[in-house]
DNA sequence: CATGAATGAGGTTTCATTCAT
DNA sequence: TATGAATGAAACCTCATTCAT
């Protein structure tokens, strides 16, 4: 919510060596603070000296608290991001539904591989809402989307950037909750398992040209809405 | 992320009628001031100021800074879901496509009325979200949608746990991504076509008995399926 | 040299009866502070002790450190250049021996009256020098002289804003050099006779017409010299 | 303000070709960064940037930032008041007008030249104000004018010290005022003649046995005058 | 009940200085 | 000698909360 856009990366380049472990301590001690102390106990001197680090060291390479949770978010969603990106990439050509399966297993290893990590960074991420960070990488991602349903083998799509908003955005909510209870393994496997179904289901209606398709769903309409 | 969960209501009954002017102000200040400062910059002071009383009166109504936030929070959490739930309620016995109809539209219409609070709130909601407000609220969603699908006309779930969870999750994000970009009205539109169009492909694939519905469906596939 | 003109006067309205001690409290212990630790080593916190209140209080009344060095230099400058306007609005009609014997009094008497004082803020004002405090107290000394020097008896100027220019930055020097060094009370009393000298001679010298105006002057000092 | 005077001249010879550019180069650093930023703002980590070197370079040749502040200024004062010294011997003899008219040339050339400096040491001179190089110039400076002022042509002077201390304290505020506001030239051309009249009328006033001297001077003003 | 002045712990950030390379 | 990463004491400032009026 922080109204000016933190210059994102002012990670000040390392010029010797010792400088990229000491920038690496820190973004690790960040997200460690952050998944033990929330976000608003995280206090800059907590994450150098978790770093092993003074926290002049600290500001030498972030320039302000916001700067680095702004570094460490986006090293995050990069991650994720990528990921999608890779599966996306390697998925063109390919039917609706393998793609929806690849997708969602790559989408749900990226965020769930490291829950705690993904479970503080969202926080940070709703903060930093504004920020560009977090409006690139969302765009990256539906951009992959795009590129990606552009070649499915079984469907065209009208709007492309409707559907990978769509997708972008629909698949962050159920995996984000299950971060947040304690849940047994077996729901995260129904969820996953739904999540497939629901992206194919809504790639299957939102194709352009659902001919036949679309005649008898208007029939199946007719004979349904009585009301 | 504060661990300690806020204790929830601690709002001093306001047994007076003067006192719930108080309250009600305090309540609109809070809203204006995270929509127009954020949550970083929201202070019992600015809220007191803004809401014409002194930092003392906040006190006496709200405990600590949490618990307002906190009792904001469930205020509008509380309009969302009521709206809701009388949508699930008035939708017993409907169709898929009318429930996803109809419940599309009352949730953004509860979540797009008030934008700027429904974006504020949102950080507010991740800060807090190991709160039992947030959990409560949740649980009253999918407790809610749950009643509503066991009566679809047209499907039987297996697990409608996992259904609903699927639709309360998969909902918020599509239009949550909308406050945070300034966006034309067609687009909302159009998002909300498609979300209609998602939940409603959902819900057919999700439920328990395909018999006819999956023959059908085998059937297009396979129709659609060459190309 | 702070680029930022200090937004001079934010003391916050005191609207209870004791914040008018606490800021006359600051006021004294910022003085005192300057003269005992000088500006390098005078911090809020100091002051604050000093003044028997805590940080959080002198952050009430002064939003940061420079506004209230700058209301000190304020109020300082403020009582000289009220003794220089003073002296000037009595100095009236008189002439230029009258006019630089007293002026020179109640200059010196300004800033010899509390000797610590001056030297400690001197070096504020050097450091504000930018700041708008100092050009408005300038301003009012040299209209206060223009004023003045306009009604010599025995005299009148070409440029007046010149003359009054020289006058009210000529006459610091000399004074200020007197808080550095450790000097005898009669050094201070050859300084003073030295300054009335040198302003009298200057003002002579600097008359439009001193042909006609000599004459008189001539004439007056042997009317008026006998007492 | 520093109670600890700065071990005045601790500047490592500079034995090789290499370091005397190099103490060269930190030298007019320091002077640019003061001039920029001013002196609150200045760091080592700055000038040494702006100078080329590193903090750990600029500090082999300054014990600290007090003892590189003090050799700046002590250079720049150096510089003004080896002019006011060389003047003074090169008007022994010379009538009080001259002596006038060639101190105040030499003393504003010397200031006005490099204006910025001025007003950006002038800062530092304040802080440093108890330091021995400060009030080792003073020293000089009016060492050179009691040499001079011991053979003016047309003067002798009972007190020279309080003569010189005078001249040399009364100077500096009408030409540093000219540095603190935007001033034309002309309004410079103005001041200067003012402080060549107002020495001139000064010294004379001042002059020990104005008797005969008066009177001739008088005559001489007679004839000069009709202009 | 309301007020708002006072508190002070604690957070962010700076920067003079050192020292291993 | 030069470098620049690292240090950490200390400065500035905020703000949730209390309590005398």
């Amino acid at each position: 919510m922080t109204r000016l856009n933190a210059r994102a990366k002012p990670v000040r380049a390392p010029v010797q060596a010792r400088s990229a472990n000491t920038v690496e301590a820190i973004f690790q001690a960040t997200v460690q603070v952050l998944i033990q102390l929330g976000i608003k106990q995280l206090t800059t001197t907590k994450v150098a000296d978790r770093a092993g680090v003074s926290v002049g060291t600290l500001y030498q390479y972030f320039p302000n608290k916001e700067a680095l949770l702004c570094a460490a978010l986006e090293r995050h969603l990069n991650a994720v991001v990528s990921a999608v990106e890779a599966a996306c990439s390697a998925l063109k050509g390919q039917s609706i539904d393998v793609m929806s399966e690849t997708l969602v297993s790559a989408f749900m290893q990226a965020k769930l591989g490291a829950p705690d990590a993904s479970k503080a960074l969202y926080v940070v991420a709703q903060e930093l809402a504004s920020a560009d960070v977090v409006a690139l990488m969302t765009q990256r991602s539906q951009l992959a989307l795009c590129d990606m349903l552009a070649t499915a083998s079984d469907a065209t799509f009208n709007d492309l950037r409707v559907v990978s908003y769509m997708l972008s955005t629909a698949l962050v909510g159920p995996v984000q909750g299950l971060l947040h209870t304690e849940v047994p393994p077996e729901f995260v496997q129904q969820v996953k398992a739904q999540l497939v179904g629901m992206t194919a289901a809504y790639l299957k209606q939102a194709r352009s040209s659902p001919l036949t398709a679309a005649v008898r769903h208007a029939r199946a309409e007719q004979v349904s809405l009585p009301n």
